[in-house]
DNA sequence: GGGACGTTCCGTACGGCGTACGGTACACCG
DNA sequence: CGGTGTACCGTACGCCGTACGGAACGTCCC
């Protein structure tokens, strides 16, 4: 498993694809926007380990080096499907209550994070400044409006909601696709490892793991990610909450 | 890029290697923990892309399937690398102050990242149950004991802080790579982005996003991912001890 | 000392990857 | 109909993880 990180070629002509200045379509009925859907559609599949530049040209039907009289690399392609499906999302008219507000582009990102795994392991640092960033910074922003913070703290707020929902969204999502990835329920899977663990792992040693891990165990699904996404979010925006109300 | 999922081999195997029971030594000298130790370096180094079974080799003067004597295959020896880094980190005796002890948890995470970023990259799900990681567990426990809450408010809690702190930590963390990986400062690539960005982006369409991204690239400096890192996890320490304290 | 055996070490090979390079074949313009 | 530009793509290179089978070695028994 290795990650991806971003396009490092001609940011112009990155800017050009990612904003579709100069679109064409070739003969074959080939275009950006169909190899960026068929990209997207399979690292939705099979995790971004799985996409290739030969499985992507495949699913259209075309030689793999096709694909590069549309896009420069497979860096490129991987900022044109971030951009893409940070299109995704419904816009709402948001919801008076600026909690309200937030709380729901926090599910919306963690819903898109579901929707999309492969983003959880795609660099974040210089983004691609593409129509569908811009669009969810402004909006999401707009959560905040009217709460009498500054600029600043407008900015850095979100950005730590944003924060909070990516590493939530990991565990939820991580969680959510062992199974499958694995072909085992986490029961299974817990009865392979029991036995195994019980045999090295002295409770004595460590009693707290040993107390709390048990009753985690016992709990599970009243506190699976799900959970326990809800409640980091809730206790960090009564956080927010005071930290608004004393400003 | 791809990412890197935990081995998938005999569940056995993988609890006797992270335990390090039968521990051998060959005769070129070569050993778990010295394979271990080289991909840790190499992963330090250059990434987890960079890492591959061949470098491993090489660095540690032998070929490359000689590894496979030792450790079933790469997926078992990121578990091993992970549950090795895991161990790294001091525990000292805990503050007196719950909150002063959640923080230097929270820290402590982030430091373990800093120096490891790869880890960001590896799967939590179905962890590696390896002596390290359990002895974290129960440190980390540790910082909430004493609060009055429930053995499962315990994991939940401690849970969501280190799910914030992941998600603060990769944006730090790649932030801080990015200048290296792309040998462009985060200036130089304002320079580049900005006159392109202005040619496509229509402040009138999304002003808020014009009017607190100008903001935030203004205070730069005041407001990186450090400092975002520190916001956020103020906030979400606020809000736990209001549970705690409404417990 | 000699032989047998178990383990360690590794050369080779297979199928996959991203993509550089250069050629082919088509659409369009004159 | 001929010429030109571009879309398409076959081939190849150097990587990757690792299956397979053989070679080299340490150890033990006779």
């Amino acid at each position: 498993m290795a990650v991806e990180y971003s396009g490092t070629g001609d940011p112009a002509r990155s800017m050009a694809l990612l904003w579709r200045a100069a679109d064409r379509e070739g003969r074959t009925g080939l275009s950006v926007d169909r190899i960026v859907a068929a990209a997207i559609e399979l690292a939705d599949g099979d995790g971004i380990a799985a996409l290739s530049m030969r499985k992507v040209a495949d699913k259209l039907g075309v030689g793999a080096m096709s694909l590069y009289t549309y896009v420069p690399g497979k860096g490129e392609l991987v900022d044109l499907m971030v951009d893409q499906v940070l299109g995704e999302p419904e816009r709402p008219e948001l919801p008076a209550s600026w909690r309200a507000r937030l709380e729901h582009v926090a599910r919306s990102n963690l819903a898109l994070y579901r929707a999309h795994p492969w983003l959880l392991q795609v660099g974040t640092a210089r983004p691609p400044m593409g129509p569908n960033l811009l669009a969810k910074y402004d909006y999401e922003l707009g959560a905040l409006e009217g709460t009498g913070l500054s600029d600043v703290d407008l900015d850095t707020t979100l950005t730590s909601v944003l924060a909070y929902v990516n590493g939530a969204a990991s565990a939820a999502v991580e969680s959510a696709q062992a199974p499958d990835r694995s072909g085992m329920s986490d029961e299974a899977w817990w009865e392979v490892q029991a036995p195994l663990l019980e045999k090295v792992f002295d409770p004595q040693r460590f009693p707290l793991a040993a107390r709390v891990g048990a009753a985690a165990g016992e709990a599970y699904g009243l506190i699976d990610p799900d959970h326990a996404f809800e409640f980091g979010l809730q206790r960090l925006l009564d956080g927010i909450e005071a930290f608004i109300a004393r400003n």
